[in-house]
RNA sequence: GAGCGCGUAGCUCAAUAGGUAGAGCAUCUGACUUUUAAUCAGAGGGUCGUGGGUUCGAUUCCCACCGCGCUCACCA
């Protein structure tokens, strides 16, 4: 396992984080650079999805290939860019405040005041709900706002060398428009000097010279002539992405498949330019349970939030490098299995080869350093515990407590804990929210009839005489002895029944169930009460008796 | 119209360098604690969408076709 073997095998590596590097590798070779800049940017209502989170996580897997092929010798930097100059175009309906913001449409989202009342502007609210996402995965970035890239002058340059190329700029977007829209397009959107309204106006004529537009304010009829630097203007979208390329120096930038025309139209705008547009690829869209694209508007398919209650970060970066080129199915189904994918290939990797670790997804969700797997020490043993395993237990522990199913856990492994396995733990934190959200809410209580109730007053009056520390076997054996003499219970086929000592059918335990946990099949009685506790199973029985359960469930 | 993705076991999906198809769940069988599986062992089940081509050999590469679905064509 030498580090030689290591750049060896990333050097042949199929992981499509080690292809798209060597497209790097490739476009730095003509390109005399000694830096390599990648791109993720963020549109106006900047609030941060389960989406961008795979983009981020996918270009910071190519960013670390490209690392590892290099041997770390060209410096990478990875830009956040904010399109926090777009104009507003309407008033999001999950804002407070909204009359408030609804007086600022068509301003740049900076020079709209924040409606939560927290930050300088709308922008400076969005960004910080974006860094504050990014920086909670620990992500390596740098934020960028368009703004201030505008304003600073930063743009300047490459602002010019557009106004410059006006035409040619022209010459490769207007075929692509609408014969209506095409009338009146322009590359530059003048900032109204006196409304602050980020202006859609046909540009009446441009000045390369002079470094300006002139334009008629179509309300007022009064014409204007404003410079393209110093944030006086922005670019529409496509130049927008285009210019943002040349001048940053963008060599890396994914999107989705829904905007590979507007790849290839920014494309050759940044040819235009004088530039040469970044490498990348178009990763296919996340679909809900009906093959449907996941809108935020329509609020289907799953969100991030909703996947970091049940399970990891890192379970979730492990669904984003699977295949972004296949469509992928997002919905609530996939988490246990992707949960488990990942927990079986962090278990192989100590033992693979190089070749076979960096194909695996460990390797690129951890940066090259994946955490050892924690497994239960039992015996002569160890045993991983599967998150399914984990899922089912809590059902059949029927608790939403962490600490009983550590109960069952430590039947097992009497030496683990929540301190020596602090993953599992929040695994087993994970299963408890599984449990408590969806296990849970399905429950359906049935009322006892007079033979069961007689029943259950037995078994509680029998372990109101037990020591509360009774073994799950005691406990068992008082169970059966509660039910042996009922007629309705009694099992003559039972293996080493007898007349005389009937066995116990299984009615009675389901009868337990359902009247006490609502559910058809459960625990082994013995050791779910001995664990959950004999007071508390009594407290149950009471509760079912008086018939609360049932309208609770 | 343009650009994609997907068709593999009943279901959900794998198979990263062409070489006799795998997993999980489901089903069935057996063992075992006098019920219930965080148990163990085993079984059944697929002409890898269809038809061609390349090859000693194709689920894998190429072409065509069929079926399902998505995206874009207004804005970002």
């Amino acid at each position: 396992m030498s580090s030689q073997s290591l750049s060896e095998a990333a050097g042949v590596s199929k992981a499509w984080p080690f292809e798209e590097a060597r497209k790097l590798i490739a476009r730095l070779a003509t390109a005399n650079k000694d830096e390599v800049v990648f791109e993720t940017g963020y549109g106006p209502s900047g609030l941060p999805h389960i989406g961008t989170f795979g983009e981020v996580a996918r270009t910071t897997m190519v960013r670390h290939a490209f690392r590892v092929l290099t041997g770390d010798t060209v410096k990478t930097r990875l830009i956040a860019f904010s399109d926090d100059m777009d104009g507003l175009r309407k008033t999001p309906d999950n804002i407070p405040n909204r009359e408030l913001v609804s007086q600022h449409l068509g301003k740049p989202l900076t020079r709209v005041p924040d409606p939560f009342g927290e930050y300088p502007s709308f922008a400076a609210h969005n960004n910080a709900m974006l860094r504050r996402f990014l920086d909670r995965f620990g992500f390596d970035y740098e934020f960028m706002s368009s703004t201030e890239a505008y304003t600073s002058g930063r743009f300047d340059a490459a602002l010019l060398r557009a106004l410059e190329r006006f035409d040619e700029i022209q010459a490769i977007m207007l075929p692509s428009l609408r014969e209506e829209r095409a009338a009146t397009y322009s590359p530059f959107l003048p900032i109204h000097p006196v409304t602050g309204v980020v202006m859609q106006a046909p540009v009446l004529a441009h000045d390369a010279k002079a470094g300006t537009i002139a334009w008629r304010d179509p309300d007022s009829g009064e014409t204007y002539e404003t410079p393209v630097t110093g944030g006086r203007c922005k670019l529409q979208w496509k130049p927008d992405w285009a210019m943002r390329w040349c001048a940053l120096g963008v060599d890396y930038e994914m999107a989705g498949k829904d905007l590979i025309d507007s790849v290839k139209l920014s494309s050759r705008i940044a040819r235009a330019l004088g530039g040469e547009p970044p490498a990348g690829f178009n990763y296919e869209l996340f679909l809900d349970e009906n093959g449907q694209k996941i809108s935020k508007s329509r609020g289907n398919g799953l969100t991030i939030e909703e996947w970091l209650t049940y399970a990891s970060p890192e379970s979730l970066s492990q669904f984003m490098f699977q295949k972004p080129s296949a469509a992928k199915r997002l919905y609530f189904d996939v988490i246990p299995r992707t949960v488990d994918d990942y927990l079986g290939f962090l278990e192989a990797y100590p033992d693979q080869p190089w070749k076979e670790r960096l194909g695996n997804p460990v390797w690129h969700i951890h940066s090259g350093e994946p955490p050892q797997p924690e497994a239960l020490e039992h015996g002569d043993g160890r045993t991983s515990v599967s998150f399914a395993m984990l899922l089912n237990l809590a059902a059949v522990a029927n608790s939403d407590n962490p600490a009983v199913l550590w109960g069952f856990l430590r039947r097992y492994a009497p030496d683990a804990s929540p301190e020596n396995h602090p993953r599992l733990d929040s695994l087993v934190r994970y299963a408890v929210a599984y449990f408590r959200d969806f296990v849970a809410p399905k429950k359906r209580y049935r009322l006892a009839d007079a033979v069961e109730r007689e029943a259950l007053a037995a078994v509680s009056a029998k372990l109101g005489e037990l020591p509360a520390s009774a073994s799950a076997e005691t406990v068992q054996h008082a169970l059966y002895d509660i039910a042996r003499p009922i007629p309705r219970y009694q099992d003559l086929k039972a293996k080493g029944a007898t007349p005389e000592r009937p066995g116990v059918s299984n009615d009675f335990f389901n009868m337990v169930y359902a009247v006490l946990l609502g559910e058809e099949r459960g625990p082994r009685l013995g050791s779910f009460i001995a664990l959950y506790g004999l007071a508390e199973t009594r407290a149950l029985i009471d509760r079912a008796l008086a018939g609360e359960l049932v309208g609770a469930g």
